[in-house]
DNA sequence: ACCCTCGGTCAACGGCCGTAGAATGAACCG
DNA sequence: CGGTTCATTCTACGGCCGTTGACCGAGGGT
């Protein structure tokens, strides 16, 4: 008996503006970084005034919070061999389908430092999961090493967007960086 | 007659206070980034008034153009071996003596549209470079991959200080990068 | 029909920022 | 010594921002 098109209750028009608040917030924080975001614009976005932002979120940084939240790969264990070519599956996907809350955090890493504990604490995982699948002293580094790959790439893709990296496909990139991640993942074959 | 301690002559006055500013400006330019940085922070950490930075640089980018300042690194020509090395032994410099201009760039270039502009303007020659060094069609993709996975690492030593990278020694890095920037720098010899 | 609830707007405050311009006093030059 | 230059400071303006609290009007339960 409800119409179809209009009448909203309470609760889904509530709803649909958080919903509509949080995709705006994605997209801008993504697109400015945290600072030069403004609960203003994020509003104005959003369709909606700016105090409803504050009504809802409580404050700017919980509002990037809510923004920011991503659920993180899981990498599925296994020899060094197998992870190394997970973190690549993971590294394809991420530059097939654009992760931009991810890149909300990725944008604002280096100058806001709740963004940096996100990050933080959004890589330890993978990190500590990497370290483990590496059977030499140096696994923290190698892991280290194959996150900063892996966040350099997308970085200077979707933030920089630096042409080269911006048109490539991601088959292409994801099979350049192959043998790059092996040699990181396993120990070298030459000394035995 | 002149004390050899207290008295200045103008010039020198001047030179000294500027110098003070540019130094002050560098550091807490690549410790905060462009927006987070204030001149008046800046001219407090050089022991001046904040009028004083705007009547010697104008405005607050002209002064970030000028502590952003910094001589880009010259890639020697060769086989694309040599050009890989090269820029390793670029990249172990660069961990062994902290670049605090270009670490202002980096911090910076993410969320101010100069700053990008200063980065892609100092990495263009070298991925030219790099580019006529490798003898494969794309090898203007495998250039900025190397320049992605040479800044990540910077970003994270630096900026990030994520402990793994930040602890390590820059011979470790570039030791275990060898085979990753081999991979990328020469066709693979798998394959013939 | 009543009234409480609550989604939503509006106007304002206080703070920090970049920047401008007047004022000061010491260094320089004749 | 007198006047000019110039390094330096002080004060203030206008703007944007995060945040607040009063206010409005349409649900929705009883």
């Amino acid at each position: 008996m409800s119409e179809p098109s209009a009448r909203l209750t309470r609760a889904q028009q509530r709803r649909r503006s958080e919903d509509r608040i949080l995709a705006a917030a994605r997209r801008i924080f993504a697109e400015l970084g945290y600072d030069r975001t403004t609960i203003r614009a994020v509003a104005s976005a959003a369709g909606v005034d700016a105090g409803l932002v504050m009504h809802y979120f409580g404050s700017k940084d919980l509002l990037f919070a809510r923004a920011s939240e991503a659920p993180a790969d899981e990498l599925p264990g296994g020899t060094s061999d197998e992870v190394a070519e997970a973190l690549l599956t993971s590294l394809g996907r991420r530059l097939t389908e654009e992760p931009t809350a991810s890149l909300a955090v990725l944008r604002s890493m280096l100058t806001n430092a709740d963004a940096a504990d996100r990050y933080r604490a959004a890589g330890e995982p993978q990190l500590k999961h990497l370290t483990e699948a590496i059977p030499t002293p140096d696994a923290d580094l190698r892991a280290s090493l194959l996150s900063a790959i892996v966040h350099g790439v997308l970085a200077e893709r979707y933030l920089l967007r630096l042409t080269n990296l911006a048109d490539a496909s991601p088959e292409q990139i994801v099979d350049l960086l192959r043998p790059c991640f092996q040699s990181l993942a396993t120990p070298p074959p030459t000394a035995e």
